[in-house]
DNA sequence: GACACGTGGGA
DNA sequence: TTCCCAAGTGT
């Protein structure tokens, strides 16, 4: 088959198949006129980021519901949207979600740059999702090319450089396909097929519209590809966090802007690389065990350790806030279980 | 190119 | 339990 041939059957299998999600227009609405919200395909496209589709909805909607247009956003508290998002990961892509809203609001009249070039330069957008947002809310052919369509055009050619030394190649693969017509629908549809079909173990290769023209297949090395450089081993790293109390009050301590967890809510702790830590007030700490926490790029293994401290003692980290003046949802997960294992041994 | 950067679910 | 991974970006 042709690239058009071929561009023409996905579409055709996407008009059948599209999955319903929050933020897209079926095809056929599409096809009736209706132009999806820009703010909301660019929303969902940043949550998406590394980011399975079940883990997104509820964190959408009620981003949606609080902050209905980029403006609302733009006017947002700086701790209000990373409590809300707090649980998602990747906390840079808050911080640069409200970076960019502040951006179209301030130098772009509120209006998102219509062109996958302007969406390049917002903070938090890259190839992908400027290729994302231009294609599905304003049908440039723009490409896409995430983790599925990376996988879907291996296979198709049958591509044997790992990742992520074959990527240019798979780019130019997939823009070869990329139609002028629908760039939109084919950009949701090449991806769901990676999602649905053409997954990374077990493809359903039966159900694929490609699957006569596809190289893996013919060669069976499908559940092969693409190939990946392997991965380093995960190191392990230890720590404390220490969780004080006084009162009805808990200590909190906003972490640094940048780096791992920034700008999020926490318990105080020490630098998790072995080398100790001071400690935010004087007291008879009481271990009250390990949590475990795995990051992308290595193992933690926490102590947390807790103390009541007297009105008058000295406090030099953090501040103190009402128990019942914060959520523990407002926490990363791995502040979240330190605090559910204090309230598992410190009850009430 | 390499590495930092989260999380939860599935095999 | 452990590993892999899911609609990547910034440095």
């Amino acid at each position: 088959m042709r690239d058009a041939e071929l561009s023409a059957a996905l579409l055709h299998w996407y008009d059948r198949h599209a999955r319903v999600m929050p933020w897209r227009v079926s095809p056929q609405d599409r096809a009736r006129g209706v132009r999806p919200d820009p703010y909301r395909i660019w929303l969902s496209e940043v949550m998406l980021q590394q980011t399975t589709v079940a883990a997104v909805r509820d964190y959408f909607h009620r981003f949606t519901t609080r902050w209905p247009t980029v403006a609302d956003l733009a006017a947002a508290r700086d701790e209000d949207v990373m409590a809300e998002w707090a649980g998602l990961g990747y906390y840079a892509r808050a911080r640069n979600l409200l970076k960019a809203a502040r951006a179209v609001v301030d130098a772009h009249g509120g209006v998102f740059p219509g062109r996958r070039d302007g969406l390049l330069g917002l903070p938090g957008i890259g190839p992908y999702t400027a290729s994302a947002v231009a294609a599905i809310a304003y049908d440039e052919p723009a490409t896409v090319v995430d983790g599925n369509v990376e996988r879907v055009m291996a296979r198709l050619y049958a591509v044997q450089t790992p990742l992520p030394a074959a990527k240019a190649e798979l780019t130019a693969l997939a823009a070869g396909l990329t139609p002028d017509l629908r760039p939109g629908d084919y950009a949701q549809a090449v991806m769901d097929l990676g999602a649905t079909i053409c997954t990374p173990r077990n493809p359903a290769c039966g159900l694929c519209p490609w699957n006569h023209a596809c190289l893996a297949r013919e060669q069976g090395c499908q559940t092969e590809l693409p190939r990946k450089m392997a991965k380093a081993e995960k190191p392990v790293r230890r720590g404390v966090l220490w969780l004080a109390t006084r009162g009805d009050m808990i200590l909190l301590e906003r972490r640094a802007e940048t780096g791992l967890l920034g700008g999020m809510l926490g318990f105080p702790g020490d630098a998790w690389d072995g080398r100790g830590g001071d400690a935010p007030a004087q007291a008879e700490w009481q271990d009250i065990g390990e949590v475990r926490h795995t990051f992308t790029h290595f193992h933690l293994y926490l102590t947390v350790l807790t103390a009541e401290l007297p009105v008058g003692a000295a406090v030099t980290r953090g501040e103190f806030v009402p128990r019942d003046g914060f959520r523990p949802a407002d926490l990363p997960t791995v502040m979240r279980k330190a605090y559910d294992q204090w309230r598992n041994i410190v009850p009430r």
